[in-house]
DNA sequence: TTCATTAGTTCATATAATAAGAACTAATGA
DNA sequence: TCATTAGTTCTTATTATATGAACTAATGAA
């Protein structure tokens, strides 16, 4: 597994385009998804299921770690796993429905067109 | 003045991604809060003086491009300048509260501190 | 213990995206 | 006709992303 310390933001360093940027992969916004709607931890295993198609547990990886930098999530070991869950309410405290304003709007969203690639941006 | 068509996607073909995209940089997102509070036209030129700091216009040109292109705003020229709209109705009957959940947010937030610069992301 | 497995990280690199100065273009108005 | 204004497009240096390969740490046998 890996090696370096889990960098978790402070939550007054958390900003809104940080979030933003974070959310607007399609995979990170997936992932992030089940994380709400499970309401208990994920891992970068159990992540990689929820993507349709074979996504590359290396680039997984980065997508998690993004989410972490930009204060999303927060990670802890577990043995050889790395157990993340949502800082819902730390969010929802400093940005009031801003997270779940975008999700659930994804979520109703995302039943009718699936997106599973990353999105070009130009 | 530029040349090209200005092409603006159909309303079905905005996605959530597209729009936190978009929004996912501190130059864009001031320029679509400052649409939001004066609830009128913008050009580019204007823009530049919202955004403090000298950003070249090229630069500010291809924002509103990314703009544009993600369904925020619609863009039409009126002689030389080109004034640009938010979307507003369309996007509220698609994605409710997406947009302005966001946008009074960082309203919020931008109260305490001002990010000019392009955000690194890694 | 030692070794294999599991779960994830880090590295290297090819490809894509961004910023910004320079050159260019279209619409006005002297 | 020519200068001005307001953007756009081009070019290039920098930065970011995806992914395969190599690596590392925690477990669980044998």
């Amino acid at each position: 597994m890996g090696s370096r310390p889990l960098n978790h933001p402070p939550i007054e360093q958390v900003t809104v385009p940080g979030i933003l940027y974070a959310l607007s992969d399609p995979i990170r916004l997936t992932i992030v998804v089940t994380l709400y709607q499970q309401k208990s931890c994920l891992n970068c295993t159990a992540a990689l299921k929820q993507v349709r198609g074979k996504l590359p547990k290396s680039t997984c990886s980065q997508h998690f770690q993004i989410l972490r930098e930009a204060g999303i999530i927060i990670c802890e070991r577990r043995g050889v796993e790395l157990a993340s869950k949502l800082r819902l309410a730390e969010l929802e405290t400093k940005f009031p429905k801003l997270l779940v304003t975008i999700l659930k709007t994804h979520q109703i969203e995302s039943k009718k067109t699936l997106t599973k690639k990353r999105v070009r941006h130009t």
